[in-house]
DNA sequence: TATGAATGAGCCTTCATTCAT
DNA sequence: TATGAATGAAGGCTCATTCAT
């Protein structure tokens, strides 16, 4: 929906979006003030109107800024047992290393989503691609022997990525991230001597 | 102060943040209105204000009851590994039992706890106080030799409820419970399969 | 559209209406603010909206009372030829008393009724009620022999509104309001002596 | 100044202030934006700013296009009472033709000149310009003898272009243009027999 | 001369909060 | 204690106007 449309044009949407995710980071959707986000980047509140029709809109357009950035991988990890643990941790720092910063406004997206289909399905799409990226990483490991045929790897991989969100959801808590590592580690840990 | 009225005040203080508990699921806490928690109660907008001096106030009010609310217990479970999957399914549907309707209130108060020094305490202890009830629970397992001794469990039980929050935002998502359910009971199984 | 409902706050309704008239007869509609509308009242502009859902609505309120206000009657007179003159000069005094001040807020009203259709239809309606009683009254005097069979009363009727209109345009150019009452004076002679 | 150069920023305004017309006669002065008139003409906003310092101006600008307008004629017509409404008629219809499509923004104007003062002046001026107009035109059916020496014509006069601007206000309002003419032809037709 | 992206003052509207009853 | 009308600060959004190209 963008109204201007030319070359480096682009550039000063993502300009914006990236403004309005530190924003919406900080202070949360409903108290952050166009104002804010206009201010953040040396525009004008009226140039945001430009780019997006909306307040809602710029949500949305975060959504998917948000929603395109996690795509990277982790294969080649876990291929020994005896890594278990300092695999884990690297998967971990990985993911982490993806969403810095994101966190909140995931949050925040997750609860908007009740309200907003749109943003509801976006979201509920995105974080299906996630546990079919994360599902195709463990029948690997099940091809390669290191996972039993008999787990239930769909039900593992959801839970993965419910078990990251959920540390995410303590380090917004302040809890210290490096328990939320160490929790990480056991559960994976765990995991793979259970499954393998 | 007389106790009759004390309780009375009490009693509609319960109303009021129950009312408020139900608009803040609803409608997320900056959407909802004063006037729409009056209105459910079918209060008047001053009444509220007799009894909580801000809405700010009344959303800690909210937390408060919210973060007493779990306190059950599901000791006598996983007693043999043969019964790990009903055993993890029960566990699964008496925490959801007494969350129930209280997640969308819950990623809230995490959101905002992030911003709210005595929300995010207030937060922060009542999931130490999880951990530990977990711990604790855990570690009888470990008594009982049902879990190995060297076992990282606290990093466990940290994680058992990261699952389960996790789940609670697939839910959110419009996830389907039963998926949600056969995640948990699949990571349970692997867990217990390789802690014991 | 009262969102206030019981016994005096019909009349503070009224209240707003009346100033909002003011605003409008001086400042037009658009560029009347809400704001000068409640300064002028004494009350807050939040005020109105408890009264009046928008702006619209409450432009909506003005039309609906100014198009209430017209009602009353100027039989009797046009009895005898001779008194043409004074009799018509009696007409116009008496309408222009009614719509005092009005006229400015009728020209816009007309003019935003080309694009809001309910009040086009107000106000369409409006003007066939006073055509009705025009010819009414002109009909009487058909019956009383004043004003010939063979005349085209439905005309004269509408023709008759029509003319009061445009001098009232006249008006608000500026044009002093005793040449005005001379016109209408001229041309309701001439008819008459030609219709009679 | 080349004289080229000239013709060519003559056209150009001339084109602008048409599209302002159509613009205004849609949507109103206010609620016109200068883009929907720069949209119009395929031109951008800025350009508009070459050849009017501001919005008002450009209004201004159809003000005097619009006064300039109106200048023709229908003289010989009247000549014998038994035309009187075939006349009538022709005369309703060759005013409509001019100004066929202005009646909006003329009200505008009208509306606009009690703020405007400039405008207001030139506003009157002109209407003084048609009354003198008609004011002539019926002085030489004087002189013919069709109309009575004893006739206040310059009454007569203002009271008929009143009755056109009344009867463009029914128009506006959505009466059938059939009945407009229907009661100017019974008002003329009165007024002449009566005058005569 | 022409463009159209950028500006920012301004206005409608909302809603937490107060207070007279 | 309970009410609900009144308040007014605050924020989303619009649009006339400017100016660098």
């Amino acid at each position: 929906m963008p109204k201007v449309t030319s070359a480096h044009k682009a550039e000063v949407r993502d300009r914006i979006v990236q403004a309005a995710i530190e924003s919406f980071s900080q202070t949360g959707y409903d108290k952050t003030k166009m104002d804010d986000i206009s201010r953040r980047l040396g525009l004008s509140k009226g140039t945001l109107y430009l780019y997006f029709k909306s307040k809602e809109d710029l949500f949305l357009g975060v959504c998917e800024m948000s929603l395109k950035a996690g795509d990277k991988h982790d294969a080649h990890l876990f291929t020994k047992k005896e890594n278990a643990a300092s695999d884990a941790e690297e998967i971990f720092d990985n993911i982490r290393r993806r969403e810095r910063g994101n966190d909140r406004v995931m949050l925040e997206m997750v609860v908007e989503s009740t309200r907003n289909p749109r943003l509801k399905k976006a979201m509920y799409e995105y974080h299906l691609k996630v546990h079919e990226h994360v599902l195709e990483g463990l029948k690997k490991k099940v091809e390669e022997g290191f996972i039993r045929k008999d787990v239930d790897v769909a039900g593992i991989a959801i839970a993965l990525v419910a078990l990251y969100d959920g540390l995410a959801v303590n380090r917004m808590l302040g809890l210290n991230d490096s328990v939320n590592k160490k929790a990480w580690v056991a559960m994976l840990k765990a995991v793979i001597a259970g499954s393998s």
